[in-house]
RNA sequence: GGGAGUAUAGCUCAGCUGGGAGAGCAUCUGCCUUACAAGCAGAGGGUCAUAGGUUCGAGCCCUAUUGUUCCCACCA
């Protein structure tokens, strides 16, 4: 057998270990019709970008379910795939074109397209590789890309569907624009943020008369767009004014004044400008009262043709122009500053501008119902369950989706117009003349779909639909979706409505929201702040393991996390711990042979540890299967540092460096039988370095034939291997051992001088089992002469006295009594046992608590009195003793 | 305006059905004990935000308050 280095070293391993998976298929996902098949997909994560935190985090949390479920015996398949991103990947392009001094129409759609795809060939995999980095168990057999053509395939049947159902429209509507991508966008992409901005208020004329009426507006620019000034119908200032007109300064135009319940009195001046083109409250009023509709910017934000003087203007300029023409008017009342919350494109950040334009939508209110049916029905459960009221709150009160975007990258709209009769013809296939006037001049939409249209169909195009494939039939619906809650309602809404539309069913049973990786300040990494960490370079400098279980151990669903290097540093210390503790097991088995030993050769260490590791397989798959991964860890991390290393491993000394083969050979069976169940839970959060020791251990059962630990069966709880009394028995020989080094500490007494004890049980019942564990105590506790007795007869009055559990100790050797302290000490001590009996008795002179609270309770109350007043009792008379001395 | 989270050790966070507060890091003390100094043994450190309530019993349940974070809406 190769020696294993001292230090663990993740270089030397991850990437072959990750290769070797590769290469055997393991990550593939087999259709087995005798297993039940568990699926997940993953977040696609976008062509343009580079692993982050928050990537990291996200699918280490699926490979941990992944590895948990095919070690359970599903047959799973974990989905990789990445996401066209229609407009982070145009923006990307058009960037580099700028580079080259051409512009993407310079280019033309075509050559455009091409250039689009050479970018996601050459630069499109990186994440994929960054993810491999990771340890993700995807099956990249069945890698798939929004943009591929079954994909693209799922989005045509989809539109089509949805239009002949009448469920996708196409109409004049406000929207939000963004000036710079120069497209569309739905209500989810715009991010609303709190500017600072002004308050004009501006004084219009009131036709025919000295009077003027004067409102207030954040937007002056768009006032050459207004086609009414509107008041509330109750309010007694204006309402001699309702039907009147005003002229329009600057463009000096008649509109009218109506009454509208919309205006709030109570703001501003109680007047409001209306302009449908260019506000969305405004638009709504425009409807109910038939105003003209008139537009005065441009796509890319300067101002049109109807802005007279002020035509081509950019709309910042416009507006100091505007501001400035009506101060020379006379106009311009007051300005004050005025903080509003103005939308920001989610892409670019500049300014939203709503903007009338002729768009297509999701008629949303058929499908969000039965998707807000099926979440309060439990077909779908978020955890945790707190997120289903966000979830809720926005199907209710969602609005239509607008789902066509003016790019080029995307999915093209399947809709094609007729240039004689105008008609639309809505088909999944190039149509070659108008059904209606057999005309052939056909052109087609030139919108592309919004990205997260494609998305949304991800849980069951991937799958192959809309063929009747076997991968559908076998792994569609899918187990659970892993995502940050800062998606649900870009993606994961979608997915439940799509789904239920087209496939009858939810998605998923368990959406599993996390929370954000922040900076070690608590703020979101970003690319603006620069305090992103790479996780490839967390991964080269501690190991993927280490990366993996810092994003999980100790943390909740849903909430946001920190990151910090230390966190990362103390896990990559405990995979070193492992390696060291499997190394020195390995290494001890060249002093005895790996076999089972019959049931009589297991000692009380033996049989403490295979309860415990018993308990802690129920335990971590419990809450496994409650998706509580981040307490899963942390009693792997506990049971594994302190338990196995710190006590079992060195208790084992006493054997293993023994001359009995018998003893060595229990021993060492316990230690790799243990060490074995402990690397199978640990696997799914620590996937390397778990693999390269099993690799080196020996095997029985069914992991002889294993090739791959990630392949063996996840352990399973067996209740005949729980041994309550060995762990009592245990739990007290580990107290009396602790109260030694404690003393020793105390007292300054080196740990190699040897101690003579006496271990006192006046009650008799531990008696037995410590001299069936006196070896543990001899050794441990390092004594000369060790006496375990019932009775206090004997011991002399001086000696030093420490409590350890229910029992005591004695250590009959003046030399370690230091009187004065000796004193102190036992006054503390007869403070604390005081206060204990006080609490003790408090609680049952309570009626209520005596006939209220469980039985079993009680008698511990009892118990404690019992024990503390013999305590105390034996407290007293040490000091009486040691005051004699003194 | 509506809603949600969160407040626990110096720091970052766990704490599952209500039954004597935990971890990592940091600090202090003693150890290079032949698996591991990325280690071992020990120690100190908490009014579980505040005020009420329910309960025999509250970090946990209820109400209010305060701080803080976020989401939605968007009154020009």
């Amino acid at each position: 057998m190769e020696t294993m280095d001292k230090v663990y070293d993740p270089k030397k391993t991850e990437a072959r270990i990750y290769q070797k998976w590769v290469d055997d298929g393991c990550f593939t996902a087999h259709i087995d019709k005798s297993k039940k098949p568990c699926t997940i997909v993953i977040p696609p994560p976008n062509i343009t970008g580079q692993l982050h935190m928050g990537h990291a985090l996200d699918n280490t949390l699926q490979d941990i379910l992944a590895r948990y479920k095919r070690m359970q015996g599903y047959s799973m398949l974990w989905l990789p795939g990445t996401d066209h991103a229609s407009i982070a990947t145009e923006v990307k392009i058009v960037d580099m074109l700028a580079k080259e001094g051409v512009t993407k129409y310079d280019l033309g759609r075509e050559k455009f397209l091409e250039r689009a795809w050479e970018w996601k060939n050459e630069y499109g995999g990186k994440i994929t590789k960054q993810l491999r980095m990771l340890g993700s168990s995807l099956d990249w057999t069945r890698e798939r890309f929004t943009m591929d053509e079954g994909c693209s395939k799922a989005v045509k049947h989809v539109f089509v569907s949805l239009y002949n159902k009448g469920l996708i429209y196409r109409g004049e509507r406000i929207t939000n624009w963004c000036c710079e991508c120069n497209t569309a966008l739905s209500d989810a992409e715009v991010e609303y943020q709190e500017d600072p901005g002004f308050f004009w208020h501006i004084k219009y004329p009131i036709t025919n008369s000295d009077e003027f009426i004067t409102i207030a507006t954040t937007r002056p620019e768009t006032m050459l767009g207004d086609t009414a000034l509107a008041v509330n119908p109750n309010d007694e200032r204006y309402k001699d004014l309702v039907g009147k007109t005003v002229i329009l300064p600057l463009v000096n135009k008649e509109i009218p004044i109506i009454a509208d319940e919309y205006v709030d009195m109570e703001f501003g001046t109680g007047v409001v400008k209306i302009t449908p083109a260019h506000d969305p409250n405004d638009f709504e009023v425009g409807q109910r009262h038939s105003l003209p509709i008139i537009k005065v910017l441009n796509d890319d934000g300067t101002m049109n043709n109807t802005a007279g003087k002020y035509a081509g203007m950019d709309r910042y300029e416009a507006r100091k122009a505007i501001v400035e023409d009506l101060k020379k008017e006379g106009l311009l009342i007051k300005v004050e500053p005025h903080t509003h919350n103005v939308g920001h494109c989610y892409r670019c950040h500049s300014t939203v501008e709503p903007m009338v334009s002729t768009q297509w939508f999701v008629k949303m209110k058929p499908l969000a119902e039965p998707a807000i049916q099926a979440v309060k029905n439990k077909e779908t459960v978020f955890i945790p369950e707190r997120f289903d009221k966000i979830f809720f709150n926005w199907m209710e009160n969602i609005r239509d989706w607008c789902i066509s975007r003016q790019l080029w990258w995307g999915h093209r709209i399947p809709a094609w117009y007729c240039r004689d009769c105008g008609e639309i013809i809505v088909s999944e296939d190039e149509p070659t003349e108008c059904p209606k006037c057999h005309s052939k001049a056909l052109k087609q939409d030139e919108d592309v779909l919004d990205t997260w249209f494609s998305s949304a169909l991800w849980p069951f195009s991937t799958l192959g639909w809309p063929d009747k494939t076997e991968d559908l039939d076998y792994f569609f619906p899918t187990f659970a979706l892993v995502t940050g809650y800062d998606i649900i309602f870009f993606w994961v809404a979608r997915m439940i409505f799509s789904s239920i539309e087209n496939m009858g069913q939810v998605p998923f049973k368990y959406v599993l929201i996390h929370g954000l990786v922040r900076d070690d300040q608590g703020r979101k990494m970003s690319k603006s702040l620069g305090n992103g960490v790479d996780p490839i370079e967390v991964i080269n400098n501690f190991g993927a393991d280490a990366l993996r279980f810092s994003l999980v151990a100790g943390t909740t669903p849903g909430n946001d996390m920190r990151y910090y290097d230390s966190k990362v540093r103390a896990y990559r210390d405990f995979a070193n711990k492992i390696w060291n503790a499997s190394r020195f097991i390995i290494m001890n088995l060249e002093n005895a042979p790996f076999e089972k030993p019959d049931e009589s050769s297991y000692t009380p260490d033996d049989k403490w540890i295979m309860s415990r590791i018993n308990a802690v397989t129920e335990e971590v798959t419990a809450n496994m299967e409650k998706f509580e991964l981040g307490i899963a860890a942390l009693k792997l991390y506990d049971f594994i540092w302190t338990e196995f290393c710190d006590w079992y491993i060195e208790l084992t000394k006493i054997r293993l460096y023994s001359d009995d083969m018998k003893q060595r050979k229990t021993a060492i069976y316990t230690l790799v039988s243990t060490l074995t169940k402990a690397l199978k839970l640990l696997h799914p959060f620590m996937p390397f370095i778990t693999e390269e020791i099993w690799q080196h251990l020996p095997h029985e059962g069914d992991d002889v034939t294993a090739t791959t630990i990630m392949l063996t069966k996840w352990p399973e709880y067996d209740e005949k291997l729980n041994a309550p009394e060995s762990e009592a028995q245990m739990n007290e020989i580990m107290d009396i051992i602790r109260a030694v080094r404690n003393l020793r500490a105390d007292m300054n007494v080196k740990n190699s001088k040897k101690l003579d004890m006496i271990i006192c049980d006046t009650t008799g019942k531990s008696i037995s089992r410590l001299e069936d564990g006196r070896i543990y105590i001899e050794r441990f506790a390092n004594t000369e002469h060790l006496t375990i007795t019932d009775s206090t007869d004997g011991i002399p009055s001086n000696a030093k006295t420490v409590p350890a559990g229910t029992l005591t100790l004695y250590f009959p050797i003046e030399e370690l009594v230091d009187f004065a302290a000796e004193l102190e000490r036992l006054n503390a001590e007869k403070q604390t046992a005081l206060s204990e009996l006080e609490r003790a008795q408090g609680k049952l002179a309570n009626e209520k608590f005596v006939s209220k609270a469980p039985a079993a309770l009680v008698e511990q109350e009892k118990a404690k009195v019992q024990k503390y007043s013999d305590t105390l009792a034996s407290i007293e008379q040490q000091i009486a003793s040691i005051e004699s001395l003194m």
